[in-house]
DNA sequence: CGAGGCCTTGAGGGACCTCAAGTGAAGTGG
DNA sequence: CCACTTCACTTGAGGTCCCTCAAGGCCTCG
C-alpha cells in the first residue's frame, strides 16, 4: 500500500493531479523526510539535485550577500512544492522553521516522472504562477513601503496563510490569534528591515491596541481593519 | 501561410515548442499588436483576459500602492511571455517602455490550446521557473542592498539582458555600450529609489571612471569589474 | 540560581528622501 | 536661425526614517 494514501495533503498538493496507480508509480520514486527546526534541505547554490512537496510544518526560502546580509524570499506551508526542477542550480536555501515533514524525489526522477504526466506539469505550473504573483507582489512592498506598512502587511498575510484561531462575527473574524513560525530576527529577514526596528514596530502596535502579544511567538490581532489601514 | 514563419522569435519563444501544423493553429487564435513608448497592454487588477509573447521592444511589468508610489516589478524582453494564464486577474500592469510588438491570445483561448499541447506548457513552465529565480533574486537587492549596489546591479543585469554593443578582449568584453530602454524616474521604480539618489550615483559612478554617459539614455561601462565589486 | 538566548529599549548617526533650484538638450514657432 | 518652451536630468540643502551600537529585561533550561 502507498504511503501517499494516507498523505494528508494528498488532495492539495500537485499529487492531486494523479489517479491511484500514477500515484502508486510516484511512490516508489518519493520518500518522506523529517526535518528539525533550522535544519537545511537545500543550499543555495547548490546543484539542484532534490524537489520536495511540504507535508507538515513551514520553510524559509533564503538568499544572503557574501558578507552575511540575509534576505528571506519565500516561506512554505504544508502542500507547497520545494526545489528547482528543470533546471541545474538552485538560487536558495531551504531550511526548516519549524519541525517539518517533506515527500522527497531525486530531482531527475521527477523531471522525467512529471514530462510523462502532463496534468501534474500542468499543476506545478499553477501553482509556480501563483507563486510568482505573490513574490512580485512582496516586491512592491520591499521596494516601496515603511517600515511600519511593511510589519502590517506581514501580519496580515501570516493572518491568511496560517490561518490561526479566530473568533468569527458577521464580516470574518474580529480577532485572529496567530502562533509565528518565525522568530524577530526573521521577520526583519522577510521585511527587508533591522530586528529593532521590527520589535519597535510590534511594541508600538500593541500601545496602540492593535495588536497583543501574548507570548514572545504569538500575536493577536484585535483590530483587522486597523491594521490593514496601516499596510497601504 | 502562418505569420507564425516569419516570426523572429518563433525559435525562442514558447512556441519553440510546436511544430509547424501546430503553429497553424495556435497563429489562427493570436494576432499581432504593436504598442507605443507609455502605452499599456493590461492595467494593474485586470481580469486576465489577454495573455502575449513578445516579438520586438521592452515593456515593463508594475505594481503602485493606492497613494501612487510605483515599483516596477519585472522588465520584459523579445520572446518573453506576458500574462497571466489559467488565472482570474493580473497583478501588476504591463506597459511598453520602447515601441514594441506582442503577439497577442485571449486568455481563454490561449488556456484550452495550452491544455491540449504539453511541450507548451512544458516551455511555459520553464521559462516561469526562471522568472521566479530571476524575480527572487531581485527581492535580495531590494530589501538588502544599499543604493550603490542597486545601481551597479541594474547596470549589469542591462549589460547582460540587452547586450549591447561591446569591445571583446581575451575573456569577456572590456567596455560595454547600453542603450537604456527606460528613464531615471523608471530605474528610480525598479530599484526601490528615488530619482535623486539614482542620478547622485551615476555621477558618482561616473566621476570616478567606472562608467561614462555619453547620452541621456546611454550607459558605457568602462570597467565592468569594478562594476561587479560594487554590486555586493 | 546562574547562564544563555531572544527580545526590548535607548541614544546617536548616517543613508536616503524631500523640496527646491539650476542645467542642458530637443523641439517650436516667429 | 534664434528666442522660447518643455522636459528630463542634475545638483544642492535640509530633514527624517531607519540603522548601528550598546545596555537592560525576560524567559528557558541547565
Amino acid at each position: 500500500m502507498s504511503s501517499c494514501d494516507t498523505c494528508v495533503v494528498r488532495n492539495r498538493a500537485i499529487c492531486s493531479a494523479l489517479d491511484s496507480q500514477e500515484i502508486g508509480a510516484l511512490n516508489t520514486i518519493g520518500r518522506t523526510r523529517t526535518l528539525a527546526p533550522g535544519e537545511s534541505l537545500i543550499w543555495e547554490g547548490d546543484d539542484s539535485v532534490l524537489v520536495a512537496n511540504v507535508i507538515d510544518g513551514v520553510l524559509k526560502l533564503s538568499t544572503g550577500t557574501e558578507d552575511g546580509r540575509e534576505q528571506i524570499v519565500g516561506m512554505v506551508f504544508p502542500s507547497d512544492f520545494i526545489g528547482r526542477p528543470f533546471g541545474k542550480t538552485t538560487g536558495h536555501g531551504v531550511t526548516a522553521l519549524t519541525e517539518a515533514r517533506v515527500c522527497v524525489f531525486n530531482r531527475r526522477d521527477f523531471d522525467s516522472f512529471a514530462r510523462e504526466h502532463p496534468a501534474l506539469e500542468h499543476k506545478l505550473l499553477q501553482r509556480t504562477l501563483g507563486e510568482l504573483d505573490r513574490t512580485r507582489r512582496w516586491m512592491l512592498l520591499l521596494g516601496r513601503k515603511s517600515a511600519s506598512e511593511k510589519v502590517a502587511s506581514f501580519l496580515l498575510e501570516m493572518g491568511e496563510r496560517i490561518g490561526g484561531t479566530s473568533c468569527e462575527d458577521s464580516d470574518g473574524p474580529a480577532e485572529i490569534l496567530l502562533e509565528l513560525p518565525v522568530s524577530r530576527q526573521q521577520i526583519a529577514d522577510v521585511l527587508g528591515l533591522t530586528i529593532e526596528t521590527v520589535s519597535r514596530q510590534f511594541t508600538r502596535l500593541k500601545a496602540e491596541g492593535v495588536i497583543d502579544l501574548p507570548s514572545r511567538r504569538a500575536v493577536l490581532i484585535r483590530d483587522r481593519f486597523a491594521l490593514a489601514a496601516e499596510a497601504g
